[in-house]
Formats: structure tokens, sequence, C-alpha cells
DNA sequence: CGTTCTCGTTAGCCTAGACTAAATCACGGA
DNA sequence: TCCGTGATTTAGTCTAGGCTAACGAGAACG
């Protein structure tokens, strides 16, 4: 069985974010999170599906077959893997690290990604706190909510963040939202969408947007949980 | 400067191996090297000076232009940044990381570079002995002997070791034919082809052909020093 | 001085993976 | 039921980097 390509590893990777539990994505989804025309998804499309790795119904859009999702997540393990070793080992930026892994995921090796993720101490989650899939494939799976849907009073601990741009990234972790903070939502004003956090003892006061991709898991204390 | 496709950066370093001083190298020599047919190697070369990164004189072979120069050893450093990483850091075999290197250096972001180089302890010299280039692209001149042409009762010190198959470096490193090590020839029978080498106290005995790769430094001492 | 042989170049093809422009499908609304 | 619209596919190009077959320049040889 021939290697998969780079761009194939991006596609699949991407119908995996897309749809972890394996729903149909449509084509210009696909397009849009990777910044192709829709053309060009097609025409990968017709080629994955030969290869049965999707499964493509012609305007129907496109699902990952078991074998599909299967490499799907093995290319997250490997970038999460990447991930957790430029910031352990190289001691590379948190907020800067996705770009490299993006690139080195696809020319790593069976045998260099053993020994990173070795030296890297076999982490179960990466700097961001994703959780890293076994070699595999099997992964916890959490619930967790956005920061944001947070009710006043309510208390959380940080799981999460997603990958965005850099600034942004490194706003958060100046603020204390890395993974395993805890949080308090003191103040929450949905009509002019303002919040007001308390994390490790600081204020911070933010728009949704400025917490989107904030993942948090709910804890008990002084919230209103049911 | 858009950067170097991956292929122009072999093709310049594959100019760089065959032509360290700078001299003409014929299409064959080249389309051999890189197992590559010569047409190919024809077209690239046009391609490389158009972008003025070789001369090429047509039916005259090719020589690195000083950019080019300059382009090829850095990609030597990457190169041997990179082994010396993968052996040191990442504990991998000695003789099994070349291949990884060869598909590394083309995808490592100048940050990784310097990260890598920095665990690695900033090495002066790779795996096998080979000097690494600074940033600016200095680097040692050596003037060392193959192995085999010793004479009778000769000491001297190995200093490099050539990329070979695995197998055989491995054969060399258990005979303790590393870099560093002390190596005094016993016996030479040319005419036979059979050396007699003490290498560590322990007797070697071996063909020219397993020696092929091996340079060394030649020692004062009970050798026949002119 | 003509013939050969070797090596390099030209010509023509191929695959991967993009793109734009044009065609077409399917669906919701009138 | 028909139509308009947006999403998707088709058709046709492009670039990078390979390949083989055929051609030709020049050195070597007779
Ligand atoms: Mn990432
Ligand atoms: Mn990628
Ligand atoms: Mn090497
Ligand atoms: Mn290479």
């Amino acid at each position: 069985m021939a290697r998969l390509s780079g761009s194939r590893q991006d596609y699949l990777k991407a119908l995996y974010a897309l749809a972890p539990q394996g729903e149909v994505v449509p084509t210009s989804r696909l397009a849009a999170h990777l910044s192709v025309s829709a053309p060009s998804v097609t025409n990968m499309l017709r080629r994955l599906a030969e290869e049965k790795l999707v499964l493509h119904k012609p305007r129907g859009g496109a699902r990952l077959t078991a074998r599909g999702r299967r490499e799907a997540i093995l290319m997250v393990r490997r970038h999460r893997i990447l991930e957790t070793f430029l910031v352990r080992v190289l001691g590379l930026d948190w907020a800067e690290v996705h770009a490299d892994a993006e690139v080195l995921e696809h020319h790593i090796s069976d045998r260099v990604l053993e020994a990173i993720d070795r030296v890297a101490g076999r982490p179960d989650f990466d700097p961001h706190g994703h959780p890293i899939p076994d070699p595999r494939g099997r992964m916890q799976r959490r619930t967790l909510l956005p920061l944001a849907s947070l009710e006043r009073g309510a208390r959380a601990v940080v799981r999460e963040i997603r990958d965005a741009d850099g600034p942004r990234m490194a706003r958060w972790r100046s603020a204390g939202l890395v993974p395993g903070a805890s949080v308090r939502m003191r103040e929450v004003q949905r009509l002019d969408d303002v919040f007001e956090l308390e994390v490790a003892g600081e204020r911070f006061v933010t728009g949704s947007e400025g917490l989107d991709g904030v993942l948090v898991e709910r804890r008990g204390g002084a919230g209103h949980g049911r």
C-alpha cells in the first residue's frame, strides 16, 4: 500500500476535523477549511473515493470510510505528538507551533515519530489540551463547552484551546487561559457581548469573539449546576 | 525570494557534493548521483541557470554560482544538524539516520532548525564526523586520507565515515571504526587486497572495499611518516 | 577524413494537484 | 408546476518534476 501523499493526508484530516463522527461534509466546507477551490475538492474526492478512503455521493458530500478515518486519526496523532515535542523538547512557543507541525506531520517516518513521542514523555494531551490518539487510534472523548456558554457564577476548568492565530493564543495565555486553569464567570452581558471572568484570581473582561475556541469542563462549586 | 523547492535543494546539494570547489560537473554524473534520468537533469539545470543558481554551458556541464553554493552549503548544514539531533537527542542509530535527514532537511523551518541545533548542543561535527558549516556557511576544511591508503605500521585517527549502506556502517562501528578512534595498519597485502588493522587494541582484517569511506588523519608514532 | 560511439539535448508524454469559467443539478418559493 | 439561485461538477489550463525515444555534436578511432 503506497504511502498517502501529503495532500491526501490533509484532505482526510480535514474531513475528520469537520465531522469526527463520520457525518457527511459538503464540498464547500472542505474547500473553505483547506483553502482550495471547490473543483479541486471534487477532483480529490473522486480519487480518494477510488482508493476507498472516502464515500463520495456526487452532489451529496463526502464522508470518511473506516480506512479513511483510521488514516485521519493517525494524522491527528502525528500532529499532536509533534506539537507537544516542539513545545516540551525544543522549547518553542505554545502559540506558534501549529504551522511547523502542519508541515512536519507529512514527512516524519514512523521511526522518528516513535522517538519523538518517547522524548516528549509519551504525552496524552498536546500543548493545547487536545487528547492524543494512541497508536491504534483510540482517544479519550470528552464533552466540553465553549467558555462563553457559562452562566453567571459558574465555575469550570479550561481543557482545550483551539488552534487560532498566534496573537490571539498568546493573549489567552497571558490572561491565564491555559489548559488546566480554573475559571469563574463573574458577569455575563449577552446583549453587549461582554464577559467578565476570574482566571487564577485575576479579572479578565472580553467579548465572546475573544473566547471562541476556549473549551471548558464545568465544575461544581458556587455555580448554578443542576 | 521564494523558497527553493525540495528538488532544487537536492540538485544544488548534489552539485556541491560532486564538486565542492565549484568545478564543472557533467550532466551524467549529476543524473547518477540523484538517480534521475539525464533529460530530467538538463531540464532542471536550465531552470536553475535562469534563477542564477548554476552556470550551465549546454554540453559543457554545470557548476554552482556563488548563490547556488551558498544555498547548497546551507542544505549541508541542515542535513548534518538533523543527523546529529536524530542521534544525540532522539537516540536513533548512527547508521540509519541518513534517510530521515534527507527528507526532513527540506521541511524544517529556520526556527525549528535553530531549536534543534540548540538541543543537540550546537555540534561542530555530525555523527559521521563531517564538519557542520556555521550559519554563514563557513566550515573547517581538513585533508583526510582513505584508511586503505595507509602503509604498514602507520598510525592514524578516524575522522569521517562516509554515508554508506546501513549494514556496512554498522559493521564499521562494531569493528570500532568510529570518528575519533585510533588505528594502526598492521599488515598490507595490496595484491590480495587484504588489510590487517589494529583498532582500539583489536585486530580487524578486511578488503579495501570494506574500507572505502573511512577517512583518517595520519598520526606520528611508529609510522613511516616522512 | 570519414565513421562511430557517447553523452547531452530536444520532443513529446505523464501524474499530481492546483486554478478559472462554464455547465448543471436540486431545492425552495411563487 | 416552474423558476431562480446557489452549490457542485465538468471542461480546459497550468506548473513542477519526472520519464522514454529520437536526434545530434564532438571526440575518438580507423
Ligand atoms: Mn495544531
Ligand atoms: Mn498538514
Ligand atoms: Mn547524511
Ligand atoms: Mn534531500
